[in-house]
DNA sequence: ATTTGATTTAACCAATTGGTCAAATTTACG
DNA sequence: CGTAAATTTGACCAATTGGTTAAATCAAAT
């Protein structure tokens, strides 16, 4: 269709409006998402977008660029919009909270991002270094090192008990995301496979979670 | 060799002393853990086992089967394990304090087993009812209300701040497994891929997560 | 309308993969 | 020993998989 280059310009376009390279794109997602880089393949993506699979090695030449495409995405998403909740001048606790509200409704809008790169990333860390090297000055040093000063000015302040950054940073990572890596296992085991009863404790972890860690932190 | 049905019995045996059998299930334990259900290749598990692909489908029928074995055994490893861990009648700062160091020392002797459980069983959340299904009675629930019964009382006689029972299960098995399912991302990012780094940052956890709950749910 | 370049397709291919089978070898046992 | 059962092997197969190719179609500029 020859409005393709002025349609595919919007966002509320439909599927069939999109151009076929986005489509292949989005049909990858969700393939690899699911099923993982070996357990993909190519002839399901090219039918979830709706064209044949030549039309797929004419875009994206094999299925590790295409495979790299879509991680590399996954993975930009979360990392750098990770660090930057991290990056303000507000006092820790505030930070804190901002960060928690904030990743546990990022995770929640992407829940399946998490377990496919970590597991991916598990069965072939070699990829983590590919991204470093193509994006040369990652900030996340600076960060992790202000976020370090920054405790510990608060805790000769007394508002802060003394505690790690680096620990801390992990802690409050690890308790947001568990309950998304872990869905099955916690909806079966915590919910007796209760999809709403899961559902609900999604809902309130973000409170929880929260008050959890100031009650540790806070002098 | 005939003197296989003796040799086999002692634990101290080298490999090319076990029965075939359990070299298989050892050869696929590697395979699959690292490569995955989809990744994992007959041959390779063959190969690893020095036996034949053949020899493979005589004792395991199909991949499946095979598969089913595996990830069943590394579940039972880390479930009934963790559950166990809460149930002893100590109070609730001992007994948390117990179960990290537990669960912690846990992971570390088998840092591939989680990643591995929880993106199967994201890729297939069906295989956990199976397991369910198997094992009649998993007495979880009784733990689970146990534990939060006694929870109840100690928040009562003042010792504790009020805190659900589930929500604090989550949190600490969160803080513990994720330096382990998060290996790469972490090791990379906050630690400049130095192994060395990691390894000591994973060796002071015990105590951090350790004092992080207490203080937090101490009254 | 013709040409040019980009896009799309159907048919095909070589390699890999899980799985089989019949024959050979080894083990257990009377 | 001899033989029946269990174990092990090499050769093989059908299906699947990632990837290719040459031809067809389409959009746009001359």
């Amino acid at each position: 269709m020859w409005l393709n280059y002025i349609v595919n310009t919007y966002s509320f376009m439909k599927e069939h409006e999109k151009n076929t390279e986005q489509k292949i794109l989005d049909a990858a997602e969700d393939v690899f998402m699911i099923k993982g880089m070996s357990g993909a393949r190519m002839q399901e993506i090219a039918d979830k977008a709706g064209i044949n699979k030549a039309l797929l090695h004419y875009y994206y030449r094999t299925k590790d660029k295409l495979f790299e495409k879509v991680f590399e995405k996954a993975f930009k998403i979360f990392i750098p919009k990770t660090l930057g909740m991290m990056s303000s001048d507000k006092p820790v606790i505030e930070k804190i909270e901002f960060f928690v509200n904030n990743y546990i409704s990022l995770l929640y809008k992407h829940p399946f991002i998490p377990s496919f790169v970590l597991s991916e990333l598990n069965r072939n860390p070699q990829i983590l270094v590919n991204i470093f090297e193509k994006n040369i000055q990652f900030t996340e040093n600076d960060i992790l090192e202000n976020f370090d000063k920054q405790i510990k000015t608060e805790v000769e302040a007394g508002i802060l008990k003394p505690v790690d950054a680096r620990n801390l940073m992990v802690n409050i990572i690890g308790m947001c995301i568990f309950p998304i890596i872990g869905r099955p296992v916690i909806q079966g085991v915590l919910f007796e496979n209760n999809k709403a009863k899961y559902n609900e404790f999604l809902k309130q972890r973000k409170e929880f979670v929260k008050e959890f860690i100031i009650n540790s932190i806070k002098a």
